[in-house]
RNA sequence: GGAGAGUUGCCCGAGUGGCCAAAGGGAGCAGACUGUAAAUCUGCCGGCAAUGCCUUCGAUGGUUCGAAUCCAUCACUCUCCA
């Protein structure tokens, strides 16, 4: 520790923040140059990692290895009240086998950035639990109402009519409680965090302490988001939309989702998850814009970053070649799903056989794809919704662009 | 405690007795195009060996030849007044 100037970390620390309250007070806890207490809670109903959450995961990383220690609160007190946070709505509470489970593969996947020995890992069960109503109601006491509702997602829902549970109006006050007493000296969020994280700073003011450094990381759009007049449009990346990729997920699977994305989401995700440095960004960007560079290249050089990171290096060249294999020369895949089905009678019909070698929903769903022409048995396209695969023989079929199956008939 | 509004397919939302497997939009799937994309155009978008059959419009019963639509009860949500 203090190899680097306090100077110099701030400049890094700021790099990608959103919001810094208050920039004079990081600085002087910097320049104490001991090791800070930095805070940073999670949900823990979510089972899965995925790029979105690494945003986050990675400012964190930069403090330790800046010297400054984390601490990982578990909120699995918090998880029965449920954040209110970007919800128009009040949440389901998670049972407890959800939350141990969330907890412990969070965890897991949380060390794949985090530095093991700079980090502890806590729950906020161990203290939240134990207080009585009598240490809420004086903790409720050190916050009004009006300013409760200054909050947006509370506003909303109020002039909308919707309703709001009063146990939601605890949720700030408790993870304000979680920063009193860790004494947490920075806390990290999302933007989305932003009014739970100030609220932390109110409380720890009012219980005599110093008033934490909040700071938020941008919230990365999911998969599917879009540019629409110069603007980026989309939902946050979450695992219920299927808008996301997995830090856990295969290579080929993280490489392909990847590639899918739009060139305009492209330069958001070489921003927020990749470690190219902002300037050569920017030259890439503009070599692409003027023709000079394929934006798919461009596009595989971040996938491969990306991949690299949670795999290895040779895991992203090989999800490369196979991906370039499949959908950019458009031949048969190396590896498929193998699946056996069996006849009935002589043969099967090709819709139920789809369906089991999981290629369709159902055999409405393997018709429509037949009628629509997305369906390929043996490199030819089949047309006719009655047709069948003889007992004894092996299929190659595909449905649509990435579905393929090798299915044994027996 | 009183008065009123509402609950429709993955989501939003139209539909007030037959023409309703239910408009429209979004999401999704598929085809063309392409750089795999995006944008655009086109088709599909409850299930089923299927020009038909079965199940769906909060739940349960009822009226009717026929109900998402009418009636009754129940559950939940919201509003206003106390």
């Amino acid at each position: 520790m203090g190899q680097v100037a306090p100077e110099e970390q701030l400049r890094i620390l700021k790099s990608g923040v959103v919001d810094l309250h208050v920039e004079t007070e990081l600085l002087a806890l910097l320049r104490k140059g001991k090791p800070l207490c930095i805070k940073a809670g999670f949900d823990p109903t979510r089972p899965d990692l995925h790029l979105g959450h690494t945003v986050l995961m990675n400012k964190m990383r930069q403090f330790q290895m800046l010297g400054h220690n984390v601490v990982f609160v578990v909120g699995d007190f918090t998880a029965q009240i449920g954040d209110p946070s970007g919800r128009n709505a009040t949440r389901k509470v998670p049972t407890r086998e959800e939350i141990v489970e969330g907890a412990r593969t969070y965890a897991e996947q949380a060390f794949k950035i985090l530095d093991k020995d700079r980090t502890r890992v806590v729950y906020n069960s161990e203290w939240l639990g134990k207080m009585g109503f009598d240490d809420v109601i004086r903790l409720a006491g050190r916050y009004t109402l009006a300013r409760m509702m200054e909050r947006d997602d509370f506003k909303k829902r109020w002039t909308e009519h919707q309703s709001i549970s009063l146990h939601e109006l605890l949720y700030p006050l408790a993870q304000a409680q979680d920063s009193v007493h860790l004494d947490a000296d920075v806390e990290l969020g999302g933007t989305d965090q932003l009014f739970n994280l100030m609220v932390g700073r109110e409380i720890m003011r009012e219980c005599g302490q110093r008033p934490q450094v909040v700071m938020t990381t941008p919230i990365l759009e999911g998969l599917s988001a879009r540019v629409e007049n110069g603007k980026l449009i989309g939902e946050k990346m979450s695992k219920s939309l299927d808008n996301y990729v997995g830090v856990a997920e295969s290579a080929g699977e993280q490489y392909g989702k990847l590639m899918s994305i739009s060139d305009a989401l492209m330069w958001r995700y070489y921003e927020l998850l990749s470690t190219v440095d902002p300037a050569d960004v920017k030259s890439l960007k503009a070599s692409c814009d003027s023709g000079a560079t394929n934006p798919k290249a461009a596009k595989s050089a971040l996938a491969k970053e990306i991949v690299a990171r949670y795999h290895d290096a040779a895991a992203a060249d090989s999800a490369f070649e196979a991906w370039e294999k499949q959908f950019s020369r458009r031949e048969v895949p190396d590896d498929m799903p193998e699946v056996h089905v069996a006849a009935e009678g002589d043969s099967i019909w090709l819709p139920k056989a789809m369906t089991a070698a999981n290629l369709a929903t159902g055999t409405s769903d393997a018709r429509r794809k037949i009628e629509a022409g997305a369906v390929d048995v043996d490199g030819e396209r089949v047309s006719d919704v009655k047709a069948v695969l003889k007992k004894g023989a092996q299929y190659v079929v595909k449905a649509g662009k990435r579905a393929w199956a090798k299915i044994s008939v027996t």
